[in-house]
DNA sequence: AAGTTCATTCAGAAAAAACTGTACAAAGAG
DNA sequence: CTCTTTGTACAGTTTTTTCTGAATGAACTT
């Protein structure tokens, strides 16, 4: 008995939901510092039965491999991708990582903290400097922008401490006992 | 009595220390979805020692009025920056809030449950895609693959519930009891 | 060793984003 | 009402980022 139903156009419909996803996940993923079309490919790899090549990926995202290379590192370096090994294959695979909690709250906190521990840094050098200004300058007018300034950085210095402090209780895994994983519905 | 230190040279020292703290800022801002420049404006409208107008905005950054006016929008709109009035000032005057904890959660928040609401929408739409694909299609193979997909859905689409928790977690000022605000040094 | 098969490097092309000047409209002053 | 002053829209330019194909070299095969 014949299918009702045309295969091609079935895998139209299938490409088409995933690429739902994907899209808005391309869209979204700079806020993790990671380009949209390393946001595809990591949908696209996502999406795929088993571990892809990168002349999978280049066919399916229909982008040149040298891309597929680049961002494939970058989604690596952000320990969303992983390597992994099958005997007798001599190209790289890479898989998503399964587990979104690992993957997204990892580069999450590698993001910010580093963000985090530059802008302290930051204004650290700046009360340094405003602080030998002060002590070397003879101008009164001076010496009372630098006192504004420097009241406005404690405040500033205040909010990236507890910034750093929340960034911790992502790193430590604390987090997860005030706002609990969900265990997904159907496992 | 002449003084000893050159007033030119003491200003150049005060924006250097500035410049130091407002590159550091620009580089990062990103991260909360505002472009560098909206973010080296920030950081001259913070040290600022009175509200400013665009025509010093553009005259102290070297950039057109039209950008100024294109970057303070979004720093209104991220709530980082208000408009104050002055009586007899016809210009519009621009101050940064002074509270870091409100102008940069606010925006994290807002930026970050906006990307969590779409994904999450996104993955409903997607799975009510697959579903329907799934009654409909008569190919086996198809199935497969859609029940493949459906759970890795379910696994994403619990990390974002989780997201969406985290974020309320701050929207509310819940995350301020469990890690709580610095007070500022010298206040 | 010679010949493949890969991934990556690099320089240039293509695309996207940021920036600017002109033009215009709204609001205020005389 | 006319003449300024001020903010913004828009089109075009500049700058930055992203993408690509050819070349390179490493690793594997025979």
């Amino acid at each position: 008995m014949a299918s009702q139903t045309s295969l091609t156009e079935d895998l139209n419909r299938l490409a088409a939901a995933r690429n739902r996803f994907t899209s808005e996940l391309a869209k979204n993923v700079h806020l993790y510092n990671i380009k949209p079309s390393a946001g595809r490919l990591y949908g696209t790899v996502f999406f795929s039965e088993k571990p892809m090549t990168l002349d999978e990926m280049s066919r399916e995202m229909e982008m040149s491999k040298t891309s597929m290379s680049t961002n494939i590192r970058e989604l690596l370096q952000a320990d969303m991708v992983e390597q992994v090994w099958e005997k007798g294959v001599r190209k790289d695979l890479y898989k998503t990582e399964d587990d979104w909690y690992k993957s997204f709250s990892n580069v999450f906190v590698t993001r910010w903290s580093e963000a985090t521990e530059k802008n302290k840094k930051a204004i650290c050098d700046t009360k340094t400097m405003l602080t030998e200004l002060m002590e070397e300058t003879e101008h009164e007018e001076i010496r009372e922008r630098i006192g504004g300034d420097l009241s406005k950085l404690d405040e500033a210095e205040a909010y990236y401490q507890w910034l750093a402090e929340v960034v911790d209780l992502f790193e430590s895994g604390e987090i997860f006992s005030i706002v609990p994983k969900k265990t997904s519905g159907n496992k």
